[in-house]
DNA sequence: CTACTTTGATTGACACGTCAATGATGTATC
DNA sequence: GATACATCATTGACGTGTCAATCAAAGTAG
């Protein structure tokens, strides 16, 4: 028995644990980071914009109710708006009024808004490839897939207190 | 051989292993997020404060040259000096003139820091422990840190462009 | 010593994210 | 159909991150 092993379950993280810890974080925050300059200098979007592009390029006629837009991508409501404002300013999103529900707003993908996303899109998901995919053996990928899945499964049983 | 394989590695990353890139980058992101909230729950920190004030806290005298401190956390100086603007009016830190080089500055950890720091760390590193490692077992979570130090040496072997 | 370049740090402008508050519309209950 | 409550979306305030510009102090060359 660990003499650090307190009363139920208070033991701290070791070394070697925090090492894989902070590896992983950095690692992933390098890697997002990495692959949004590259979104930049290809199409001028941000991570976000993609998120969006996506999102709507992926839509029935290229269009969403903004809050299941939000949903999709994971988003408060706020963001979304925001976001929405400096990308209507941009001229890549449209909104309109929702038919069926009044409060409702549609958020539409303008010509523009898909060209531009057509532009960064395989450029994007060749550096996924190149950055990602291509540092493992599709064994190792495979491994690393179900780690994640752990992990995800993990923090499901597990909300935020 | 695959229709999908052009010219020269130019091939995109099939649906299978885009999943585990999602997956992976969204469950880093969900972990972060989960963290800084108690972070922020826990002491009114941030993760960035947080940072700082372990590399402060780490350093001979709890201070660090500015330009030390940026590159020992990984940030960009304009980053690190606004950052460190609000903390000192926080009075997280303190600043003062470099005795050896007068261009430089130092940021010193005050007493408020220190005592804030103290506070945090070990409910932080406890949900380290309760979020990450426990959702591993030992050899889960020595195949992820090899697996993520795969990465990261692709990483540096591909430098941006 | 003077001109040129490099480095340390800060600043301003602007894009971004979060939180709390707001207003307008929909839904349920009586 | 009037009251109460929930939902959709936006807004404002504020903290944060990035980029380019700035400025002072070192370092370097002649």
């Amino acid at each position: 028995m660990s003499h650090a092993t307190g009363r139920r379950g208070r033991r701290l993280p070791t070394r070697d644990e925090l090492a894989v810890w902070r590896s992983f974080i950095e690692t992933a925050e390098r890697l997002r980071s990495e692959l949004e300059t590259r979104l930049q200098a290809d199409g001028g979007v941000s991570g976000a914009d993609y998120s969006v592009l996506l999102a709507l390029w992926e839509a029935r006629d290229h269009r969403l109710r903004s809050s299941t837009l939000a949903e999709r991508i994971g988003w408060e409501r706020s963001r979304l708006s925001h976001h929405l404002g400096r990308m209507e300013r941009r001229g890549l999103i449209g909104r309109e009024d929702c038919a069926t529900d009044n409060r409702g707003a549609e958020v539409v993908l303008t010509s523009d808004g898909a060209a531009v996303f057509r532009a960064v899109s395989a450029p994007h998901l060749a550096g996924v490839r190149k950055l990602f995919v291509d540092a493992f053996t599709p064994e190792q990928l495979d491994s690393l897939g179900e780690l994640i899945g752990t992990l995800a499964s993990h923090l499901d049983e597990n909300p935020t207190r």
